[in-house]
DNA sequence: AAGGCGGGGTA
DNA sequence: TACCCAGCCTT
């Protein structure tokens, strides 16, 4: 062998050693719900951390684990105060799925969750990854992990090209990840992969310099670290535009709806939105306004509806982004002399980020508005 | 196999 | 602005 030869990847028990070691030195030692043995807490910050970052979840994990310090007192939780701890973090089914796994391994396992990794997978919201997380993490089991930072770390070390999210790409992955997890310390292991792609193998800006794997990672050897792994292709996200109705009574309460079907932030309250095209006029929205307010058997005044109407058209679009639609408000405020029913604590219903973000706009569009006493439902 | 699903951190 | 994050479920 020359003294240019380009070292091969590691074995996968000298792979698993080095990532190990350096995890011990270097890797997150402080999260909360590490080295606690408590699979309770691995699994509830296992699936807050799906698609969502460390620095996000703690306050979220934090408050999750005060109000229900067990599986069965989460399990026992009406679904609305599980969704109500939740708002905010997106990407609601995981909640729901949340509260029907703890219901699951109390109904199912007695309270305990369980150490294999099947049974786990066949638990709400549970995949291969976070079962693979939880059994390794918390009980000590030789399972493989596949998350974002994985992938990232294995396309790169193996220099693998194509599409990270394609079936055969995974499948490889999962291949790699089955064979390099060790039977000695696999939690450490995995948690030593994630610490990597979050520290050191990050998406861009990569610190090579201080990574373990450095001396035999094709993708530095070949100088594509930024180019690994390959991009995704983007699809143009749907713009849509919406007119909210802000009808507020004269205690301050704003009237909300639940939304019940399946789709965007099913289960959470929100004023009625009314889509409406983008350059459409405010006149073209009178009839559906009118509609709808008079739906609830509330009477409208015509001019007070067109006056609302042209300043909510004045206003600027409020923009929401998604990952996979950008969404564009305006908000018609409309004031109820009389009192509406069923008023709750807005602290005590599920809302998401848009409406806090609808709250300022109406707050700015009339700014004696008190939108702090509670929510009318209908 | 493809699409839907939130919100925020980061460069 | 664009990317992407401790993925899973439904169709």
């Amino acid at each position: 062998m020359s003294a240019q030869a380009t070292p091969a990847p590691l074995q996968a028990k000298a792979f698993a050693d080095a990532v190990t070691a350096w995890q011990k030195r270097e890797g997150r030692q402080h999260l909360p719900w590490q080295y606690t043995g408590d699979a309770y807490k691995v699994w509830l910050s296992e699936i807050m951390l799906q698609q969502t970052q460390v620095s996000t979840v703690l306050n979220y994990y934090a408050r999750f684990l005060d109000a229900f310090p067990t599986v069965a007192d989460l399990a026992a939780a009406p679904s609305e105060a599980v969704m109500t701890l939740w708002a905010g973090l997106g990407y609601y089914s995981r909640a729901r799925n949340l509260h029907a796994c703890a219901k699951a391994v109390v109904a199912q396992f007695g309270g305990q969750f369980p150490r294999d990794v099947e049974a786990l997978a066949s638990l709400p919201g549970i995949g291969r990854s976070t079962a693979g997380a939880v059994a390794s993490l918390a009980h000590g089991v030789q399972a493989p992990i596949l998350d974002g930072n994985v992938k990232r770390v294995f396309c790169r070390y193996y220099g693998i090209e194509g599409d990270p999210m394609s079936t055969p790409v995974v499948k490889r992955l999962w291949e790699i990840a089955q064979h390099n997890v060790p039977a000695v310390e696999p939690g450490r292991y995995n948690q030593a992969l994630m610490d990597l792609g979050a520290t050191r193998c990050t998406p861009r800006n990569a610190r090579c310099g201080q990574c373990p794997l450095m001396s035999t990672c094709v993708a530095l050897r070949q100088g594509r670290v930024e180019q690994l792994p390959s991009p995704k292709l983007k699809k143009p996200r749907p713009e849509l535009h919406f007119v909210a109705i802000w009808l507020v009574d004269a205690r301050g309460c704003v009237w909300l709806q639940q939304q019940t079907e399946r789709g965007l932030w099913k289960d959470l309250w929100m004023p009625p939105c009314i889509p409406v095209p983008v350059n459409s006029d405010s006149g073209s929205w009178y009839e559906l306004v009118r509609a709808l307010v008079q739906s609830t058997g509330l009477q409208v005044n015509a001019d007070a509806l067109r006056t609302a109407l042209n300043s909510a058209a004045a206003q600027p679009w409020l923009v929401h982004e998604l990952t996979h639609r950008k969404m564009h408000f305006k908000t018609v405020l409309l004031r109820h002399d009389g009192v509406l029913d069923l008023c709750k604590a807005a602290d005590a219903l599920p809302l998401p980020k848009v409406v806090h973000k609808l709250t300022e706009a109406a707050v700015a569009q009339q700014n004696t508005l008190d939108v702090g006493q509670g929510l009318a439902l209908k």
